[in-house]
This record gives C-alpha cells, structure tokens and sequence, in this order.
RNA sequence: GCCCCUGUGGCGGAAUUGGUAGACGCGGCAGACUCAAAAUCUGUUUCUCGCAAGGGAGUGGGGGUUCAAGUCCCUCCAGGGGCACCA
C-alpha cells in the first residue's frame, strides 16, 4: 500500500472540480439557496493562516450546505483599492495596479490550491472600472436623493506630506512616516447620510439573531442612542443664543453655567475679541486629535464673559464658559451645567467657584439635610428647589420639562445619537474617484452617466508628498458639463468601506453591465452565512447595512439588511520567540536544542519563549500558508484548522497540532484505501440480520451522521472533528467476522467519507472513488441519521448516595423507577457508602441517574 | 471609569444545557516491530493517600440555591475585548 499522495491527489480532483464546473451555479427559483460569503481579502501579496482559518469555515459550510441540497453561492473576490497599494508604490517603484492584480494572481493561485469550493467565474476585483463605475452611479443617486453631500469637517493634516491622515495613521500625535506634529485643519469633505437610518440601523439589530450578541452589542453602543431635550438659551444683551442637548432637563432648575466647544461658532466669534480665549482656544487646538490625549488633559475653562437667561428662571443669567472637554460633533456642541447631578459639571463648578444648587433628592433621605459632597447625585429621587417640578419623580420631571420648554418655545424633546455621518472622502490615489465636478458658476456637477468611469490617470509617480491626482498635470482640468467654463474635477477618491459595503450584491450577478440584476439580487440576497474578522464588528458591517438600506432607497435592492446570519472567528496565534538581543525570530528558524531548549537554527544560540500571540510579521510569529500547504497538503490543514478550538475563539498553531492532522489523513487513507477486513460492494443489499457487534457499529455510524450533522449546522467544527474522529477509531476495532460485517463496514467507510469531505475534500473524493462510487462525491447527498438507530435498548444509570457518585448500573430503557431504585440499592458499593442507615428519599430520573439521600 | 466575554488535566478543548467531569486531539510514560531510527501499532496518563482492595479532593477563590452545580444566584480575583470627557 503506498502512502497517500496529497499533492498528485489534491491536483487531480481540483482540475476535475473546475473542469466539471461543479461549482458554478445560476438562480434555480424552485431549488432552495443558500449564500455562504467570507469576507473579502486585501490582495497584500499572499495569503496567511487567518485566511484559511476563514476561507476553510467558509467552505465546509458551503459544501455541507451542497450536500444538504441547498443551491449554494460562494463566490470570491478582492478588496483591491486601498493605502498599501501606493505604499508599495513608493517603496518599490511600482505602480499600484501592477502591484495589485500581481498579488491577487499570487493569492488566487494559493486560494485555489486549498480546494476550495468556489465560483470562480464570479470573482470581482473593486479596483477595475468595470466594479467601481456602479459605485459612481450609486454616488450619484445617493447625492441627488440626499444621502450624499460636502461639509466642511477636521481632518488630521500632515503639513511634511501635505495630505490628510487617517486616525490611525497618527501615531502619537505625528504622522507615522514623516513624523511631523500633525495639525487639525478644517477641509471640506464627502459625507453619506448614516444618520438618517439611526433609528433603523439600531431597530434592525433586533433581529438580527443570527449574528453574535457581542457584534450586536457593539453596534448598539456605537450608535449611542439617548433621549432627551434641545434647550434653547437666549444671550443677554444680544438677539441670538445656543442650543444644548441634555438628557436631563429635569435639573435645569439646579443649572448654574453653560459651556461651549472650543470650535463652537459661538466660541470662535468671541476669541475675535477677546485675546487670552484666542490664547485658550489655540491651547486645546494644540492638544491634538486623539481621544486619549482629550482623556489625559485637565478639565479647563474659560470665562467669555457672556450670559445666557435662564428659560425656566425669571431674570436668572447663567455665564457661558468654553470648555475643552466639549465635543463639537457630540450633541450641539455646547451644555448646561448642573453641578448637583453630574459628576463633571461638579468638578468644573468647584473649580470656578459657581453655586451648586441641589435639586434632586435621593428618596429616604431628608431633603433639609441633603448637600452635595464630593460626588454629583445621579441617581433617581424627588425633585426639589425646581418650581413646578417640585414633588416629582425623576422620570416625571423629565416629561413636564420638555412639555413646558415646548410650551415656551425654548426647547423641544430630542433623541440625539453617538453615531456620526460617515466621512468617505479621501486624498489618495488608490481608490475609486468621487465622480463631480467644480466649477466656479455651477458648483458641484455630478459627472454626466455617459462620461462614466471616472478612471485613475495611470501617468502617476509617488515620489513626492501630497495626492497625485491632485497635482496631475492633466487630469482635472476639464470643462464644466453644464455650462461648458474651465471647471476642477474632484481629486478625493472614497473611503475602501465603500467598496465593501455593496459587493455581496455584485456577486450575484458580477458581469451584469447594471450594478444588480434585479432576478439575481432577489434570489440569492440575503447572504445567508456571512464570515470574518470581529475586528470588522462595527464599522464594514454598519457601513454595509447602511448600504444596503441606501440601495434600497434608490431602487437597486429590496431588502434592508444584507447578512441574515454572521459568523465572527478568532484570530490565529502563535508562540513567540526572542533572541538575547530582543529581536523578533520566525517559528520556522525553530528547533528544541539538546535539553529541551529552543534554539536557533542558524547560530545556536538560545531563544526565549514568549507568549502565544496573534501572529503578525512585527513579532515575526507567523507560519506561512503556502509552506504547509505544499507540506502536508490543503486537507491536512484544513482540518487542522477545524479541530480542537472553537471558531470563534483564537486558535494556537503547532507544529505538533498539523502533525496530528496529517496522521489523521494517513490513518483514514489506510483505513479504507487498503481495508482491513472484507468490504461489500457498493450498493450491495443490506443483509437481514446482524450480530451483536454490527449493530453495535451501525448505531455508532448512525450517532455520528447525527452528531456531525448537528455540529456542522451549529458551527462547532471542532466538535465535528472529534465525532468523525470517534468514528473512525471505532471502525478501525471493528474487526468482527460475523454475518453482515463487510456490509457495515462498507457502510461505516461510505459514511466516513461523506462526513470528512466538507473539511477534507480530495482525500474524500479519491476514497470515495476508490469505494466504487460513479458520481463525485461534492455531488452526493449528505447522509442522514436514522432515528431508530440513536435509541439504545440499555442504558447506564449512574447511582449516587448524596449527590456523590458509587457505582452504575445497566438497565433497560425505561425501566420502571421502582425497578431501578431497587437494582440501585442493591449495589455493593452504595450498601457500603448507606452505611446501613435506611434511605431517606431516593431521586430516580428515568434512563439517566438515581440519587440515595440517607 | 462604564459595558461585555472568558477562566475545566502538563496543553488545546468536550460535557445531551441542572444529572457518571475530562470526549476528541496534542504532549508524556511504558511496551511491540526494527541491527537501529523514522513511520506504525498496543497500553497508560486529573491530582492525592495506599503494596493492593479501596478512599479522599477536584472545573479561578469564597459564599448560596438544589436530592444533585463546570452549568443557576451573590461576591471577589485574574485574563481578554469594546467604548471612553457622549452632555
């Protein structure tokens, strides 16, 4: 018997599976769908192990689901705009588009080669103009129906490299390749209306129950959903005033300051002025972008020496600070304070030395000797020293307030929301470009349809700071489609979000020349099973039920939320090793040195052992895919990838770990590429009768198609590895000659491959054909349990005295209790433990468990 | 600071959802085959007392509910994640 040849095989069914185009499928109206989608990856060059954690859950489900009879839809594509491109660009002289579609040859080659079972003739790639000129037009349609539009807004700008940042591409404050101080500037920018759909986006997650409650939660908070007041305050001496957001106007009574955002208009029209709050407004301006540099700053303020009336309080003025903790895009960006009941507003009350007026009075308490000490009350009470709110609860309050602010007409109630509008303009090369055009007389035209793609110039160089479009000789200098004058094209290109939010709706029908064939968006949308990343847990899935919502709105799609299930998995960990210099070293530099320790290869020398971690190329903890697939082959670690962790929990790669998967293969391969025992023919007739010990084994087969089944279903991969392993170890004991045996075992062998072929799909296709079987097993059907195999005539009842346990005994399924209470107590080790005191009560649960109480 | 999740042998993890804790795998130990090694196979492997028969303890710590708790409740500890001046 040779050994089994991963590479020949995996080559030969892969070729037979894209000959045969098993996996090309079209809308079948009366077959039932099912559409399994991974998330998409950036073409970085090649693939790594969190991909084929990823693209492996994906593709079991995909071929579980085939089997099941679903028509199932699983295609791939790329997320191929993006930051890294032009990096490469200007690191290694290359252009973008060479660079990128040089990477996704690299990785679909790679991808192809796990065997996964994919609709290839369905791949997209987003930085073709054939994907993004629809995103053009959805642009369009979403500005002219008012889900687009250009505000002026902050943005992190590298004054070195002349162009704006992303957050994270700021890194303490400077700009992580020149390194200069970045500034706050204000420029204007593309925005998409996500606000509009708060209110649904946050409903929708209701029922979304096929998705983790911990994403689910998570988007709930993003969006930050609170009730409560706009308040109108009136400037004394002056005609205008400002709006604050308060969730409680139930204290206004007690408000003694209202304070505004340093880049409140308010606040920059007295700096004009008023030097030293000129002085103060740099000061926080200085601070920085970062939230946590916001964080670590001290609560400050300055008085602009205006007043404000108070809208409850007759002849009342309130000063108006400006404060640093106040955010512009939270709220109106300005509040009033009531030190008694906001921790914050105390604190910056106590430090200007402004009253604090209690009016809230926590229940059993009385309310003469209640003061503020170092905490604000917040909690629930009766209100006090508030005129017509006196007496009131809390909740009550809030009512009556809004009603009267609407009543006087300074105020009305509002429900206000954390989420903010969704910036999608970049100053970057790489990305789709927003298709208007500026010009001086007309202001913003959208590119006319036939003018469509807006395409990259591909005469760029990256060698010089700023956005390339942006100093393009040519590029946007054109005329105004409207009136014909010089006009400026737009240089911003979007955010990548953008592209990712619509794309599992392309893949319906990826060539049509309209972004969506109507047919096919309405058969296979929803995705049904959506998988990747939980670092993706908010913004791409937000962005995408935006999307999904906006298309809708415009007439592309029918549907409001595009994942009806999702599956978030873990990340792929990995030792990490040190040299005596600190620096990072690669496993594969590994080898245990005499005495157990770790050692480098190359000099000897020891290496110190450091925690498991995520792998990435910074700490050099990484494996890569391509060396194990070409080693042990797609099938090994594929199922590597499916045992022992849970999906969705981070899962450690060992070396011994993918050893143990390509011993499992080889086991499975002799076990029944080279049978020991008789094996009947396939399709032979079950025989009449069976032994004890085949039917022993056929119940065994059987609770392993259920079992399996259920876990494949659940996504408990790892749990569907141990089944199919407990089977596989009970078919290699099964070594009974009795009547029927070679019948069992052809049935045991026939099962085993049909519950391995979603993890490990050539092995089972070739065991499948060496078993004799004429159709391909990806087109085979998933075996089914039966239910009168999975009841066993006997069952062991464990006994126990006080909870602990004694002994078991071997009963007939539901025996009588009485009869079992009996078997029970008659045991010798029970008797022993009872101590001969009489039993007090005795617990009988039927077919599971008996408890003696002395 | 607020919110959420997790904690089980030497390791990854399982436990029909309140009913025999440790399935399955990794690692270890012992043995078979071999001149030897690799590969493979067999046995063993929670800890502890004991020669044994047997006993005791045990799911991060403490407390509780229950005939019965890894599972439910309270509390503390540790690790991880999300949000973070949110008005």
């Amino acid at each position: 018997m040779s050994r089994y040849n991963a590479k020949e095989t995996e080559a030969k069914w892969q070729e037979i599976w894209r000959d045969r185009r098993i996996f090309e499928v079209s809308e079948e109206p009366d077959r039932p769908k099912y559409y399994v989608l991974e998330m998409f990856p950036y073409p970085s060059g090649r693939i790594h192990m969190g991909h084929v954690r990823n693209y492996t859950m994906g593709d079991v489900t995909a071929r579980f689901k085939r089997a099941q009879g679903f028509n199932v839809l699983h295609p791939m594509g790329w997320d191929s705009f993006g930051l890294p491109a032009e990096n490469a660009a200007f690191e290694n002289k290359v252009h973008p588009a060479i660079w990128t579609r040089q990477n996704i040859a690299v990785m679909r080659d790679q991808l192809k080669s796990m065997g996964l079972s994919i609709d290839w003739s369905r791949e997209i790639s987003t930085c073709e103009p054939e994907y993004y000129v629809h995103e053009q037009k959805m642009f369009l349609e979403f500005l002219a129906a008012g889900l687009a539009y250009r505000k002026e807004s902050w943005v992190n700008w590298d004054p070195v490299e002349n162009t704006v940042l992303a957050n994270e591409q700021v890194i303490d404050g400077r700009g992580w390749r020149s390194g200069a101080q970045v500034v706050r500037r204000r420029q204007a920018q593309w925005f998409f209306g996500i606000t509009q759909f708060a209110d649904e986006l946050l409903e929708g997650i209701e029922a979304l129950d096929r998705w983790p409650d911990k994403v689910r939660l998570m988007q709930t908070n993003w969006i930050n959903r609170s009730e409560g007041a706009r308040v109108h305050f009136q400037l004394i001496g002056r005609k205008d005033g400002f709006d604050v957001f308060t969730t409680r106007p139930d204290t206004l009574f007690g408000a003694s300051f209202c304070a505004l955002s340093p880049n409140h208009p308010l606040a920059l029209e007295c700096a004009k002025t008023d030097p030293a709050l000129a002085e103060f407004l740099a000061e926080c301006g200085r601070l920085g972008t970062s939230e946590a540099a916001l964080e670590a700053a001290e609560k400050c303020g300055h008085d602009t020496g205006l007043t404000v009336a108070h809208p409850f309080k007759d002849g009342a003025a309130l000063p108006v600070y400006v404060a640093n903790f106040i955010l512009m895009e939270y709220g109106t960006g300005a509040i009033f304070g009531c030190p008694g009941h906001d921790q914050r507003d105390l604190d910056f009350a106590r430090k200007y030395a402004l009253p604090i007026l209690p009016v809230v009075y926590p229940p059993d308490i009385e309310a003469a000797g209640f003061e503020i000490g170092a905490q604000a009350y917040v909690g629930d009470g009766v209100l006090i020293n508030s005129g017509f709110l006196d007496g009131l609860g809390v909740t009550a309050a809030i009512i009556r307030a809004i009603a009267r602010l609407e009543e006087i007409g300074a105020g009305e109630g509002k429900v206000n929301y954390r989420l903010r509008d969704w910036g999608v303009s970049r100053q970057r090369y790489w990305g789709c470009p927003v298709p208007v055009i500026h010009c001086a007389s007309c202001g913003i035209v959208p590119v006319p349809e036939g003018d469509l793609p807006v395409t990259l110039p591909d005469d760029v160089t990256f060698d010089e700071p700023g956005n390339p479009l942006d100093r393009h000789p040519t590029w946007k200098h054109v005329d105004c489609p409207l009136c014909g004058a010089a006009a400026r094209r737009e240089t911003d290109t979007f955010d990548t979000f953008v592209e990712s939010s619509w794309y599992f709706a392309r893949f319906c029908a990826p060539s049509s020349d309209r972004a969506f064939r109507r047919d096919a968006v309405d058969y296979w949308l929803p995705v049904d099973q959506y998988i990747g990343g939980v670092e993706h847990a908010v913004l791409h899935l937000l962005y995408a039920r935006f999307f999904t919502r906006a298309l809708k709105r415009c007439g592309y799609l029918g549907i409001d939320e595009p994942f009806a299930g999702l599956f978030t998995q873990g990340m792929v960990c990995h030792e990490t090793y040190q040299d005596s210099d600190g620096g990072w070293v690669y496993p594969s530099q590994i080898t245990t040195g005499p005495g157990g320790q770790m050692i480098d290869v190359e000099s000897g020398l020891r290496v110190t052992v450091g925690r498991s971690e995520k792998m990435s190329k910074s700490r050099r903890n990484v494996v890569d895919p391509a060396e194990i697939l070409e080693l042990y082959g797609a099938d090994s670690g594929r199922l590597f990838m499916m045992s022992d962790s849970p999906p969705e929990r981070d899962l450690e790669w060992t070396e011994s770990g993918i050893d143990g998967s390509w011993r499992y293969v080889n086991r499975i391969w002799r076990l029944i590429a080279a049978p020991d025992g008789a094996v009947a023919m396939a399709g032979a007739a079950q025989p009449d009768a069976f032994g004890e010990a085949c039917v022993a084994m056929t119940r065994m087969i059987h609770r392993a198609i259920f079992a399996v089944t259920a876990d494949l279903e659940l996504f408990r991969f790892n749990r569907a590895v141990a089944h199919v392993r407990e089977l596989t170890n009970a078919l290699e004991a099964f070594g009974s000659q009795e009547a029927g045996h070679d019948w069992v075992r052809r049935f045991g062998f026939d099962t085993t491959v049909k519950l391995i072929g979603p993890m490990m799909p050539h092995i089972a296709e070739e065991l499948w054909q060496r078993l004799g079987h004429e159709k391909l097993l990806a087109e085979s059907d998933w075996p089914v349990a039966d239910k009168a195999f999975l009841i066993d005539e006997t069952v062991t009842i464990a006994v126990q005295v006080k909870g602990k346990l004694r002994g078991t005994i071997e009963m007939p399924r539901d025996a009588e209790n009485a009869v079992v209470e009996q078997a029970a107590l008659a045991l010798e080790p029970v008797r022993r433990a009872m101590g001969g005191a009489a039993p007090r009560r005795v617990i009988v649960v039927t077919n599971k468990i008996v408890n003696v109480v002395v």
